[in-house]
DNA sequence: GTCTATACTTCGATAGAC
DNA sequence: GTCTATCGAAGTATAGAC
C-alpha cells in the first residue's frame, strides 16, 4: 500500500535499508522501555548510534514511524496466532495466546497512541478485528467440540472474557498489582483442564 | 526529568486558587481529547485561557499536575463506587460500577503514563488497589448469598473477569471495534438477572 | 500571593551537500 | 541513493516584577 506518496518535495529511503531497520529497532526499544512520549526524531538516532536527521529521511513523518514500529510487531502476533491455531484449535491454546501475549505495554502504548492519531487509530483497529477473527474460529469449533451451544455461552463472549482476563493481568502486572492474580489464573487453568484433560496427568 | 528535589527556591501558589483549578480543568480536557502527549504547559495555559508560565507557578512540574488531575478522578470514581455498594450490595451494582467507568480513555493514558513515570506508577497502582478491595468485599458477600462457594468461583476470579470485559469492551469502542460487543453484555446480564431477578419484569 | 519576562533545551521537518 | 547543516516552533522551568 501505499508508499506512493502523492507527495511532494522530499525524498524518501528505501524500505529496504538496512539503516532503516535499525531506525525502527530503536523506536520499537525506547516505545517499550520509556513509552511512545519517548520515540522523538531525537533519541531515536541516539539509541541507533546514527544522526536523528536519519529518522526523517526514512520516515516522512514520526507518525509513519510509529505505523511502522506496530506493524511489524502486529503481522508477527497475527503469524504466531495463526501457526499455533493450525496445529492445535483447542481452548488451551487459545489461553496460551493471550496469556503470552508478547508486549502487553507495548499494546497500551498504541491504544493511547490511537486516541490521538487517526492513522493509527485506523491500523490499530484493523489488527485488533484480524486477531480476534482468527481467534473467533478456533473458539466457536472449540466449545462446540465440547458440547456448549453458541446460545448458552457465546463465543465471542468466552474470547472476550479471556482477553479481557489478560489484559488487566499484565496491565496490573506493569504496575505492580498483582493481588489474586494466582487465583484467577488458576481458575481459567482448571476450567481448561477439565474440559480438555492434560494428557501428561500430574 | 528527574527533578526530584524537595525543593528550595521555587514558589508555589496555593492549592486552593480559582486558577488552579482551572488548570487541572484545562489539562484534564486535554488528556481526554488529545492523550497526555497534548498536556504540555503551553496547551494547557492555551486551553484555560492563561498564560503557560502559570502552570509552572501552581505546580512544581508536569508530573505533579499529572497526579493532581488523576488524584481528583479517582477519588471520586472511589467515592462513587462506595456510595452505590453501601446501599445495594449486588452483583448488578458491581456490573454497573465497571461497565459505567467514566472515561475508560483515562484509564488508559494514566496506565501508559505509569510506564514512564515512577510517582504516576505508584499512585495508580494505589488506587487500582484501594477499588478492588472495595468491590471485592461486595463481590465475595454477593457470591455467597447466591450459594457459590469461593472455591468454585474465587471472587477475585469473577472480579477480575468483570473488570477485564468492561475494560476491554470500552477500549475497542474508542478504537471503533464493537463486534460481539452486544453478545458479550447480554451473556453477562443475563447471567446476573438469572442470579438476581430483576424486580420490574419486561 | 499572583503573575510575567526570559533562558535554555529539544522538537519535527526540510533543503541541499555528498 | 544516502546523509547533514540548519530552521522555526514548541517544550519545561526559573528569576524577578507587581
Amino acid at each position: 500500500m501505499g508508499v506512493a506518496s502523492t507527495a511532494p518535495g522530499r525524498r524518501i529511503g528505501t524500505t529496504t535499508s538496512k539503516t532503516r531497520s535499525l531506525l525502527v529497532d530503536a523506536a520499537e526499544q525506547l516505545l517499550l522501555d520509556e513509552g511512545y512520549a519517548a520515540v522523538t526524531s531525537r533519541r531515536v538516532g541516539a539509541k541507533a548510534g546514527l544522526k536523528p536527521q536519519l529518522v526523517h529521511y526514512y520516515f516522512r513523518s514520526m507518525e509513519d514511524l510509529f505505523l511502522e514500529v506496530f506493524r511489524r510487531r502486529a503481522d508477527e502476533n497475527l503469524a504466531r496466532a495463526e501457526a499455533a491455531l493450525a496445529t492445535d484449535e483447542t481452548l488451551r491454546t487459545l489461553w496460551r495466546i493471550n496469556a503470552d501475549l508478547r508486549g502487553a505495554a507495548f499494546n497500551i502504548e498504541f491504544v493511547a497512541l490511537a486516541n490521538h492519531h487517526k492513522a493509527i487509530r485506523a491500523e490499530v483497529a484493523r489488527y485488533a478485528e484480524r486477531f480476534r477473527a482468527i481467534q473467533l474460529e478456533a473458539m466457536a469449533r472449540s466449545l462446540a467440540g465440547h458440547g456448549i451451544a453458541a446460545d448458552r455461552l457465546p463465543p465471542v463472549a468466552a474470547l472476550l472474557l479471556m482477553t479481557g482476563l489478560t489484559q488487566v493481568l499484565s496491565l496490573e502486572r506493569a504496575l505492580g498489582v498483582t493481588a489474586g492474580h494466582d487465583e484467577a489464573l488458576a481458575f481459567v487453568t482448571d476450567l481448561i483442564d477439565r474440559l480438555e484433560p492434560p494428557v501428561a496427568p500430574t
